[in-house]
DNA sequence: CAAAAAGTTAGATAACAATCAAACTATTTG
DNA sequence: CAAATAGTTTGATTGTTATCTAACTTTTTG
């Protein structure tokens, strides 16, 4: 399969990167890669079903916040910390920071 | 009229917070209150009603985003800025910046 | 008190989003 | 090739949100 389309870097929508935050399930998903890396999507134990995590990881990358790269019969998502960092200079690490927190 | 209720600094829900500034109405508003302080409902100059502008109020209000202070005719509103920044260091920084981009 | 001004609230509508089950696609392996 | 695995897509359902008009509340002012 091939890999799916990724907006680039300097394309990337502020509206659309804080929408696609601004749900809990995705903003997990965005914590777990950024502190374990790359991760296939069925490594992430939530507790949806696969259509929904896909409709999730859909939403995560149209909005710029990660990379899927498949690899056989996987895909393995990261985040991509350096363009969002290049576009949105320490949105994601306070983002991050915040989520942390209760 | 009596002051609408606003949550407090140490509820502030990030997610919550994050879905008020994806809408770019609401995000508007925000600019505006970070650069010109307080500033009544009727002088943004908007392109929408008196309600729809109404409901984005309430919106950033009840995030936590704004505080809304009633004096006499008229509705003041302020960024809470140094709630969000206890709450969310960094966070409304690096967001305002992100949004004057492109 | 009547009218104007500034917002809010209620009710309606239309678009959008989250979720699931079921069917599908592509890859690997027996 | 058949079965298993990993994920996507489709279609349906349900709930949410943005928007508007119209009616309402509150405050100020003639």
């Amino acid at each position: 399969m091939r890999t799916p389309h990724h907006p680039e870097r300097n394309q990337l929508d502020l509206s659309a990167v804080l929408y696609a935050l601004s749900d809990p399930t995705r903003m997990e998903v965005v914590r777990r890669l950024a502190g374990e890396g790359e991760l296939a999507c069925g490594t992430f134990g939530l507790p949806t079903t696969k259509a929904t995590l896909s409709h999730h990881f859909k939403v995560l990358r149209e909005a710029g916040l990660i990379h899927t790269r498949v690899e056989g019969v996987h895909r393995y998502n990261s985040l991509r910390k350096q363009d969002l960092e290049a576009r949105f200079p320490g949105l994601l690490k306070a983002v991050l920071k915040a989520s942390g927190q209760s």
